[in-house]
DNA sequence: CTGCTAGCATA
DNA sequence: GTATGCTAGCAGA
């Protein structure tokens, strides 16, 4: 089925003009509008393949809409003149780009848009309405979207009735409520969104309010009623008309390649280096514009042909949800294998995924792989599927011994979502993936890394296209199957489409990268490199020690049982001291002791603050606090790293996900091996299980500090630059400051209230955080913040700077330029408003700290490989490295590697790295 | 069997 | 007061 593409020009104009910077040639021609529309009509060239398309604008001359009510639009300002200088110029460029123009005198852009809608529908055709105007949602139907492409936002029928409450054909009765002051058209006084979606829910259309106009009470049904005279024309007006007189029939909109020379003349005059160098050569972000995908292509390729009607693509499958995939092949023969090898072999970046039998990466074994090479074409070669219908598949050792040359050459460039993946997967078949230019996962984490970056959501949310989940294909939980045993034009279905739609995110995501250096620094120069830091770690993963394990369970159990038969008897009955529930009924029910707090259900909280306040006064608080840390250490860490151990390698291989804190912080699971307790002696027993092998010890090395280090730097604040330079105690400068009296003077309570001052200040804190953690009054609190501001003011001027630079730009930024976007600093409420100021003071340091460690991870991996060395990074936990060291490079470690670590930035303040070594991660620190 | 809550381990 | 991941218990399928 064909697909329209139509494009709100006027709408973009007016939006990129106000939106980008004031971009001007070195004639002082300005061009920032016409740059921005061209990207945009570029990033949808990529996003749709459509075979028709069109790109309008506002024309001069009076409008229907004028000529019903001369007030229409009348209030608006005249045109600046840098925006009305940007229009012609930006026409031709349209046109030159191979996009079909339209500006039909006497009549708006958005009725040239529906009338063409309305005409591809009764064609059976595909619209996609790209806009910035909402207005247009109206027009939104089965087989018609709506798109904004510089929100990205994307809307089908529910879409719509999601964002507005409404249907999109109740959007012109919502919006003759409302009213659309941009368009000076006036609404029920009083009404907004809220009242209008309540009406036309209660009365379902407009003209069946008005009919039952009377019924309606209050202020607001006053006013209704006073509008009603209005109401019919204000209808009218928000109306986007259908049946417009075009001066063209649809067939005149192919899809057309662009006219070379004439964009070359234009980007000179425009200055558009960047797009100059595209033009040359076929760059790596260009849109693809050779053989195969669509018909929009075959034009392209012959730019002369541009009268012809696009064919429509014989391959496409039919089902709506799957609209966008291109042609899909099944690898299942030699010849079919060749051809697609020689593709890959020749191809400047190639999509690659691999489909498994399980999600755990070490033991994950291969059931096919897929490929893309070109936008919309793609192929899934399957190597293991079993069942009774499967046809024959290409043979399992051949077929990777043939593409081993490939898959491990640096030369290939390979692009996919989440890489570390498909590299275990490969490494576990004794295949050493190469060449990994690019990740999807990764491109979408540095840009917004508050954003989901599953594919599902990244082709909604880039593309505006719906992919097949992976619960669709292998259903999920106990019923869920291997991927081996999904039937193989499905599995072959979802695997291409997964390839394909990975290219098609790369071509979206990585020119947004480009366009902001630092970022495009960070996923070049930290996460790419990073990845592949993390990789080796998770393959070499821990030693531990499980016999010691055992043995602290078993005594754990031993004690949990005493604890609970102690309890059982102070509460005079048997209970779960497990469960809260039961716990809260023995201790505030048949024990009457006092409700301290609430949990966020209204229950009474038992958690560890309040048994610490009551333990005070009675007995078996003090119980169930034991109780809770050893049921803790027992289950979470002594009985469950055993069952961890992996039975081929006899270590642990924990997973290190690079995509999900916002901060960008790395995360660790199955097992988190970041959260291996210290604080607490026999937690530290779990810790001293964490070994070396023979000859072998366990080097930690923590950066001190850190993230004052950090907030020092950032701040720049004279005297806590001093105290670092000088390599103080803080935490007892702090103090000295603070209560006024020399270092040597300090009380360890006094240092004690500084360093919980100083983590409040990472924490963005707040005078009620601080008087409950220090267990002082409110006012007090304030009392000890207003001393440190008073000591420390460039601290308290950066706290103001961030939360203002983080209002103003929506984000803030780490020290190397990684963007943390806090959308709830718009929030409504309160509460999730100062959430977010918080979040926008700790991000910049934890960030920041997040960075450096990654930088320092890359350098020492690098080193040691470098220097042919034996030592292995094994563990991150956020401010601290661990490495098994053979003992005879145990000396040499010891002396480089806190400068490695220390030198991978030059602050305003020195980065002190703590290195121990000993035969467990206990002993090491 | 799944999804939620409460609680708690780390930086 | 920031950022995570995991466990047990429990309610509702």
């Amino acid at each position: 089925m064909p697909v329209l593409l139509l494009v709100d020009g006027s709408s973009y104009l007016y939006r990129a003009f106000h939106a980008l910077p004031d971009l001007r040639t070195s004639q002082g021609e300005p061009t920032g509008a016409i740059r921005g529309v061209l990207s945009m009509l570029r990033r949808l060239e990529s996003d749709y393949k459509a075979e028709f398309r069109a790109c309008v604008f506002d024309a001069k001359g009076k409008t229907f809409r004028d000529e019903l009510y001369p007030e229409y639009k009348s209030h608006r300002p005249p045109m600046p003149d840098d925006l009305r200088a940007q229009i012609e110029p930006l026409h031709a460029a349209v046109q030159a780009e191979g996009w079909p123009l339209l500006a039909v005198e006497g009549v708006e852009a958005d009725d040239v848009i529906g009338t063409l809608t309305r005409q591809a529908q009764e064609r059976g055709w595909e619209v996609v309405i790209s806009t910035g105007d909402k207005d247009l949602t109206q027009l939104v139907r089965p087989g018609v979207k709506w798109v904004n492409t510089m929100s990205e936002e994307v809307l089908d029928e529910a879409g719509v009735e999601e964002k507005f409450g409404v249907p999109p054909e109740r959007i012109v009765d919502y919006l003759a409520l409302v009213g659309d002051a941009v368009d000076n058209v006036p609404g029920v006084e009083k009404c907004g969104p809220k009242t209008a979606v309540k009406w036309l829910t209660e009365y379902g259309t407009l003209d069946n309010l008005v009919a039952n106009a009377d019924k309606v009470g209050g202020k607001v049904g006053e006013n209704l009623r006073k509008h009603l005279d209005f109401l019919p024309l204000g209808k009218k007006l928000v109306t986007v008309a259908t049946d417009v007189a075009l001066p063209l029939e649809l067939d005149a909109l192919p899809a057309r390649g662009d006219d070379k020379a004439a964009l070359r003349a234009l980007y000179e005059r425009f200055e558009f280096r960047g797009w100059l160098k595209d033009l040359d050569g076929p760059g790596g972000s260009a849109p693809v514009r050779k053989d195969g995908g669509g018909a929009r292509s075959a034009n392209a390729a012959a730019p002369e042909a541009s009268g012809a009607v696009a064919a429509v693509e014989a391959t496409d499958p039919p089902a709506a949800p799957g609209a966008h995939r291109g042609s899909y092949v099944t690898i299942l023969d030699w010849a079919t294998f060749d051809a697609w090898l020689a593709k890959l072999d020749a191809a400047a970046l190639v999509a690659f995924d691999t489909e498994t039998t399980s999600l755990d990466p070490m033991a994950a074994q291969l059931v096919g792989m897929s490929f893309a090479t070109v936008a919309g074409e793609a192929a899934y070669l399957p190597l293991a599927h079993r069942g009774p219908d499967v046809p024959a598949q290409l043979p399992f050792a051949e077929v990777l011994a043939r593409l081993k040359p490939w898959l491990e050459s640096d030369a290939h460039a390979k692009l996919g979502q989440n890489l570390k993946y498909d590299a275990h997967v490969l490494a576990n078949h004794g295949i050493r993936l190469a060449g990994m230019a690019h990740d999807t996962l990764l491109e979408s984490y540095v840009l917004e890394s508050d954003k989901s970056h599953d594919m599902d959501s990244l082709a909604k949310r880039h593309l505006g296209l719906t992919t097949i989940p992976y619960t669709d294909v292998c259903g999920k939980g106990a019923k869920q199957i291997g991927f081996d045993e999904v039937a193989l034009e499905r599995a072959s279905e979802y695997a291409a489409e997964d390839a394909d739609i990975t290219l098609r995110l790369h071509r979206t995501l990585w020119p947004q990268l480009e366009a902001v250096p630092a970022l495009a620094a960070l996923y070049r120069d930290v996460e790419m490199p990073a990845m592949q830091v993390l990789f080796d770690m998770e393959r070499t993963g821990v030693l531990i020690d499980d016999f010691l394990l055992a043995q602290q369970s078993e005594e754990l159990g031993r004690r949990l049982m005493a604890l609970e038969r102690e309890a059982h008897e102070l509460a005079g009955q048997p209970f779960n001291l497990g469960s809260p529930k039961q716990l809260g009924e023995i201790l505030f029910g048949k024990l009457g002791l006092p409700v301290v707090k609430k949990t966020a259900t209204g229950q009474p909280s038992t958690d560890e603050e309040v048994l610490v306040q009551l333990s005070d006064d009675y007995p078996l608080p003090k119980l169930l606090l034991e109780h809770r840390g050893f049921a803790k250490l027992k289950s979470t860490y002594a009985d469950k790293l055993p069952r961890m151990v992996n039975p081929k390698t006899g270590r642990v291989h924990t997973s290190f996900s690079q995509a999900v804190a916002v901060t960008g912080r790395l995360a660790s699971s199955e097992p988190n091996l970041q959260n291996i307790p210290i604080r607490t002696a026999e937690g530290r027993r779990i810790r001293a299980a964490f070994i070396a092998p023979r000859d072998h010890v366990i080097v930690s090395a923590d950066y001190s500090q850190i993230e004052l280090r950090i907030m020092a730097h950032l701040s720049g604040d004279a005297r806590l630059l001093e105290a670092f330079a000088h390599g103080e105690d803080v935490h007892r400068a702090t103090a000295s400051e603070v209560f006024g009296v020399t270092p040597a003077e300090v009380t360890s309570e006094q240092r004690r209230y500084s360093k919980v001052i100083n983590f409040g200040l990472i924490y963005g804190m707040s005078a009620h955080g601080l008087a409950k953690n220090l267990g002082i009054d409110r006012a007090a609190a304030q009392g000890w913040i207003d001393r440190y501001f008073a000591r420390y003011p460039g601290v308290a001027d950066y706290m103001e700077r961030i939360k203002g630079e983080a209002k103003a730009k929506g984000y803030v930024e780490t020290v190397f330029g990684r963007r943390l976007y806090l959308p709830d600093l718009r929030a409504q409420q309160v509460g999730r408003r100062q959430g977010a100021e918080r979040a926008a003071i700790n991000a910049p340091m934890q960030g920041t700290a997040a960075d450096l460690i990654k930088k320092a991870m890359i350098a020492v991996h690098g080193w040691l490989g470098a220097s042919g060395l034996k030592s292995r990074l094994i563990l991150q936990v956020h401010d601290e490295l661990v490495l098994e060291v053979p003992r005879d490079e145990l000396e040499l470690i010891r002396r480089e590697l806190p400068a490695r670590m220390g030198g991978v930035a030059e602050l305003a303040v020195p980065l002190l790295v703590e290195v121990g070594a000993g035969n467990n991660w206990d002993e090491a620190h």
